[in-house]
DNA sequence: CCCGTGAGTGACTGTATAGTCACTCACATG
DNA sequence: CATGTGAGTGACTATACAGTCACTCACGGG
């Protein structure tokens, strides 16, 4: 199948099909044979551009982080309120809109829960740190509301994950209060 | 092996080993052997006992939530400071005790990431439901305070999770910054 | 036109695991 | 002592999955 292309060029088609495969099915939710399927070729070739699973879920997670990073810059460019907190909002809205597929979202979720796996944890550490240098660099808000920033998106992935924003009683109104998620 | 006991005794204790087992392997990472190996059980009987592992992940769940409810009550019943913040405040002191062992805090991290099956959704979403209701009618807080108090605590979750308290690095301590997280 | 290189795969292996079922055996009761 | 009930298990099935390997085949350079 597939009209003979470079390996070079199939990396990141596969990356991005893994991806989404893992967001929906999680690290161990997840076979090579799904991500093989999604990219339109076979198992087998995926072992030859990576050369294990983990390794796979690692250039996923990182790929992910790479498109997260880059959306909250460019947030914070067109950030309309200059101030350190208008920035910090910006960030916040752009990063709203890039995980409304879910994807993003998810496999970060996935990941925290295999974190234990020294490769995975280590791409985690190395996403969050990046995350939160880039949102104290550019806002240049206290730690404090850089923390804050982060916390409120930790919320943002419990309602998702779990469904809370379309439950209608009161406490689920209480978590999802102001928070930008997608809808 | 095993002194010939009831099965209604054996619950708990099946109960108690799904906890831990499924806290430290996760949904898919952990067999019904690992379980029967920890309650000293043959895996047949666990089936005797749960009608499939998803029922003993929700029970392993709800047996979560039952204890975290029970210890922030008891928070909240021994604050100091009986104003809103200040019974918050213990509730997230008794919470950061609870969990010192990781177990708790895991499982719902791994729950989370399996959300998606309709039980496990359902029984997160009703232990949260407790959680909340339970920190809002005891503290008396506001809606935002309450919502605050949980954003502050899955942060503290991604900070265990990904052993951020262990890096030394300045991104890692401004989201560890006054948590009280487990050593 | 031939041949080397690299893209891509089919078929396989070994292992693990949810769930089942027929069975054993301890004990309480008459 | 006989028997019924419920605790508990060994052995099995069916399936699925990570990873391997020998292979085919398209293409570009000489």
């Amino acid at each position: 199948m597939s009209s003979l292309s470079t390996a070079e060029e199939r990396v990141p088609v596969v990356t991005a099909s893994a991806v989404r495969e893992f967001a929906s099915g999680g690290y161990r939710g997840t076979t090579i044979a799904d991500v093989a399927r999604d990219a339109r070729i076979s198992p087998a070739y995926v072992f030859k551009l990576f050369p294990s699973k983990e390794r796979l879920f690692v250039a996923a997670l990182a790929d992910c982080f790479r498109q997260i990073v880059e959306t909250l810059s460019m947030g914070a460019d067109e950030a309309e309120d200059t101030s350190s907190d208008g920035i910090l909002d910006a960030m916040g809205g752009a990063y709203a809109e890039l995980i409304s597929d879910r994807s993003l979202l998810m496999l970060q979720v996935h990941a925290q829960s295999v974190a234990n796996i020294p490769e995975i944890g280590q791409a985690l550490r190395l996403g969050m740190a990046s995350v939160v240098r880039l949102a104290k660099s550019r806002s240049g808000a206290s730690d404090d509301a850089v923390q804050r920033f982060v916390a409120y998106g930790q919320l943002c992935h419990l309602i998702v994950t779990t469904g809370i924003d379309d439950v209608p009683d009161e406490w689920a109104s209480i978590l999802s209060a102001g928070i930008r998620h997608p809808r």
